[in-house]
DNA sequence: GTAAAATAATTTGCGCGCAAACTAAATTAA
DNA sequence: TTAATTTAGTTTGCGCGCAAATTATTTTAC
């Protein structure tokens, strides 16, 4: 019986992706880049010329979210949008020369500001673990039951 | 040297955080609340009558993204906002017969949808005790510095 | 006592996040 | 081979989340 919101799990995990993704806006303001905007990049860096489908599988991000940032993205000049080839429903995604550029540059930047906070390497990988494991848990549980 | 988004903490952490509101959503559509007005009606079930402010403190929700919520709550009928007498820059948040009628419904809606992940309460309980703590470290952070 | 600074809340603008509706192309069934 | 279904991506609408600008009130400094 919790009387306090930081008793909750759900609440923690909340504030402290809003402080997270917060800490990071001033440090991305210099690439021009936001997070999700960032986390295409990542994904491009090491998976390029995909389609959005691709994308969206790896980024977790929803097509009619990625669509916008893929937009913006492209609109910034780090990448292009054509349509496939072989299946003309599909769009290609590829990076452009700038865009690879910024993966030099915009590398590290995670470790950076992890290191900011005063937890060890330990706990941010545990940390990590947790997540992932509940992501995993709640993406494959079947929501119509309850 | 990472090469993949599941590897960066920071990207396990967003998408977790994401899948739990998206989980959240159907549950709390019984009650016709969102998850970010959920944690408003939690945190007034136990601190009645409070600024706007001291709410932003509880919630850690900014006063911009808050009064918008507030707003909606009241036109729910679940919540009313006065003029401080004291002091007429603040408002008196207080919640209605029925926003406290709501508590009994809504209480247990959490443990419920912890249950739904595989993961034991240890976890659980470690993982809200981490992400206090990297939401600690991150908003005492000086963020002018680096 | 009045000007300057601080504080409380609102408003504006922009980018998500996502459900739901939609368009268009490809696949499957009949 | 054409109709029905599925799939890929886009669009729409709504509610955040928050920085920055704004309004109104209170506190402080002089």
């Amino acid at each position: 019986m919790s009387n306090n919101l930081s008793d909750n799990v759900c609440f923690t995990l909340y504030s402290a992706t809003n402080a997270l993704i917060r800490a990071f806006r001033p440090i991305l303001e210099a690439y021009d880049l936001t997070y999700p905007q960032y986390i295409v990049m990542h994904s491009l860096w090491y998976n390029n010329q995909v389609s959005l489908k691709a994308l969206s599988h790896d980024t977790h991000l929803d097509s009619g979210t990625l669509t916008p940032i893929v937009k913006r993205l492209e609109s910034k000049g780090l990448l292009t949008r054509q349509v496939s080839n072989e299946d003309e429903r599909k769009k290609v995604i590829s990076l452009t020369e700038q865009g690879m550029q910024l993966k030099v540059d915009a590398e590290e930047l995670t470790a950076k500001l992890m290191a900011r906070s005063n937890m060890s390497s330990e706990r941010i990988e545990l940390l990590r673990e947790l997540t992932l494991e509940l992501h995993t848990d709640l993406t494959k549980t079947d929501l119509t039951k309850s």
